[in-house]
DNA sequence: TCACATTCTTGCAGTCTCTGCACTTTTGCG
DNA sequence: CGCAAAAGTGCAGAGACTGCAAGAATGTGA
């Protein structure tokens, strides 16, 4: 089983080369005249790539601002937390990050993007939206351990309890990812944050 | 001041009837064919009404599908929220409930619009995404909350902590309609369902 | 009842995002 | 070098959405 080779081929490098060009291109473009004033010709058009390759790289406009699609989790991952027996909000929480930080963008793309997000609200919306896509999917991972866990609860109660679960923890995520981005300077790892927003949540829906 | 007179002008009737008629169209052809499968101009020529009139209604070619912009919340129902020293969370899942079900769609359009929900998920997205949008203002809301509450918090951790709420109700939000669209026939309050999703979060992240 | 102001609907022209398809270029490899 | 696979590109077009200005419907006051 290959693993991802080391040393990339040239095509690999010059894809990755592109993404990052285009990807800062948009950024810059974004930052000065605002998501909504600018279009995917001006983009490319800084970047020196073709609108229809532009495409076939982030499938949307906003794909090159808000980065890349989150991997979905290899089966390895999946199952072990499907089999795992910890804290069930802070293991799924753990999954979606794996997953979200799996490729880390270069230092001036994170920072632009850091900016950008903390301008234009609305791409957070887009962001939500992005992983609203996989509430299904996830609803039925925690679901598959809730049953493997619990095997005499009630499908529909199992149903409904995997769905809040999710609920939670997409809903908790953009704050902890954001947090965990503003204060990256500090090298604290993302356990930390979904310690810290557990616990807070705790509270807070405590009587 | 006048609140909403309880007999309409002939204008009044008339935008009532044909957004009726719009959503009608709209719901059926989405449930025959699929959202994707359906465009603007085919809803219009089903409803006889001009497309540029069809998104001066609706904005958006969802717009019909997914029904009306929750209400903001009119400044007295605000006060009492940040007046308000019951359990925050619980408050604020009432406060956009009340906005969200202000407008009561007629009887076939709110059954086919559960019935679409449940065919298409991609509207879940829609969806969460146009909720997303008023994040800002409600977890500015709970903010001021927190700072007229405890008047000795630091400014950071409440607005992290208002974030934190802010999330937790918006995420468990779909959840809790779906629940009570799909039970609409039992005539349980909101407030039920609100209660048990609360009691059902304290459980999970219960350690 | 009739003008007049207001509000609403509509057509039109145009911009922008996104897609399928066919064609050319680039890359990997023997 | 030569060939096959992969990737980039141009083009034509569908579809969502917007601003504008003309035309229709509606409310109002005399």
């Amino acid at each position: 089983m290959p693993t991802a080779a080391p040393v990339l081929g040239l095509r690999e490098r010059n894809r990755l080369r592109r993404t990052r060009r285009v990807e800062r291109a948009a950024l810059t473009l974004a930052l000065e005249l605002g998501v909504d004033n600018v279009t995917v010709d001006m983009i490319c058009e800084a970047s020196d790539i073709s609108p229809r390759t532009y495409f076939n790289y982030f499938g949307t406009k906003e794909g090159a601002l808000i980065g890349p699609e989150p991997s979905v989790p290899d089966e390895a991952f999946v199952d072990e937390f499907v089999q795992a027996r910890g804290p069930l909000v802070e293991d799924l929480m753990l999954l979606i990050a794996r997953g979200f930080f799996a490729t880390e963008p270069d230092r001036d793309v994170f920072t632009m993007r850091r900016e950008l997000y903390a301008k234009e609200p609305s791409l957070q919306a887009v962001q939500v939206a992005r992983m609203a896509g996989k509430r299904q999917a996830t609803a039925e991972l925690v679901r598959r351990r809730l049953a493997s866990q619990h095997p005499d609860m009630p499908e529909t109660e199992a149903r409904d309890e995997a769905q809040l679960v999710m609920s939670v923890a997409f809903g908790a995520f953009p704050v902890i990812s954001r947090l965990w981005i503003e204060r990256s300077g500090e090298e604290a790892e993302v356990e930390t944050y979904i310690h810290a927003a557990i616990a807070r949540i705790r509270r807070i829906v405590s009587p």
